[in-house]
DNA sequence: ATTATCTATAGATCTATAGATAATGC
DNA sequence: ATTATCTATAGATCTATAGATAATGC
């Protein structure tokens, strides 16, 4: 089973079977979780049967891989893509991954790991793993050691950083739950801003 | 194919049955959640047979409730006990309270609504919605409220102040995960630094 | 001949109920 | 008589496989 080689003519108007499974999988996984998700849903979606699925994908479990490294591989490059563009100030760089982040549905990261993710082979769980942490957590990391490097920040581990960056992200549709006064991006903003202030480099004035 | 060996002469030392099974039902449901715990999980580790669970609870789900209430609750005089024995200024109180959610299992709140509040019916869902908020939302809430009529910190909203705060509560198991060169406590001390430098009331600078 | 679907079903679970049985308290 | 357990099982699912069938490409 290769890529399906692009001599297709008119085959794919907009998607062929294969993409349209591994997007309805990907909302439903990403809405309900893995163990919640049954092929019979994902089927219905679809628009076919049941075991139809398995021409596709061999399991359940390859299938919910193969849908969770595309959604990751698709934030690495928005992800870079953002930062990359946003100048070479910390702060802006920030706002343009929070806007990334806003801009797609969210990870559900601790879902994932702490639900999902224990449903799987042993190897399977460390290829998410490592996925996840190149695809999201390195880009960003890289950035705040870059910021710290120019001193834009003081120096605080950028592991620390960066989970609180993204902690933050991944709460909000929780925290916009109880009063939807406020929108992603004002939380998204005000938590820039105080992580900024926050971290001014130690000047030694005082 | 019989009883699974009792080897335990005086039955409970401690426990009576219905206890026992709040216990490690809370224990079960913390590590792995609602779906992907069984009634035969729960037996098996209580020591009895599955069907036994129901002459104490009427059924899964009324059983989830009652243990998500007890951890709640466990968690409303915990977490008030902690602020209010640590003094009048923010930042111990926020050590204090921080102090309290680390002496204890992960609450994994964001896999809760996600994942395991979406398989109850609709008034348990609501319950316990409510239950989290008075218990551990609303004592941080207050202690924010309270830090500002101080003066200690300038005027954030206070619902977004806790959504910060135990969003970087939540993700620490998941942080430490990378590197475990670092202590929660450490993770946590580093939040409170920068979110109290980034809060420092607003004295006209620059 | 290949690709993509379908029907039917085996084999595992899981929740919950029914009714029997043992232990305890009066 | 009450309390707490047990065995056995009904009734729903769910994943995955086997084999038939239709549509497409050569």
């Amino acid at each position: 089973m290769k890529l399906p080689d692009n001599s297709l003519s008119q085959k794919q108007v907009s998607h062929s079977g294969r993409l349209r499974i591994l997007d309805e999988a990907e909302r439903l996984f990403r809405t309900r979780g893995y163990n919640a998700v049954t092929m019979r849903d994902i089927a219905r979606e679809v628009g076919i049967r049941q075991a139809s699925l398995y021409y596709h994908f061999p399991s359940k479990e390859q299938l919910f891989v193969a849908v969770t490294e595309q959604m990751f591989e698709r934030h690495r490059t928005g992800l870079q893509q953002a930062i990359d563009d946003a100048g070479d100030e910390l702060r802006s760089q920030l706002h343009a991954a929070g806007g990334w982040f806003l801009s797609q549905p969210p990870i559900h990261f601790l879902s994932m790991f702490h639900n999902d993710m224990p449903s799987l082979g042993e190897d399977n769980i460390k290829r998410l793993a490592i996925c996840s942490q190149q695809c999201v957590f390195e880009p960003l990391r890289q950035t705040f050691i870059e910021a710290q490097q120019r001193g834009e920040i003081r120096h605080t581990p950028p592991e620390s950083l960066t989970g609180f960056f993204l902690s933050v992200i991944e709460s909000i549709p929780f925290v916009l739950t109880g009063s939807d006064a406020v929108s992603g991006k004002v939380v998204v903003d005000e938590m820039i801003s105080v992580l900024l202030d926050g971290l001014k480099p130690q000047v030694e004035r005082d």
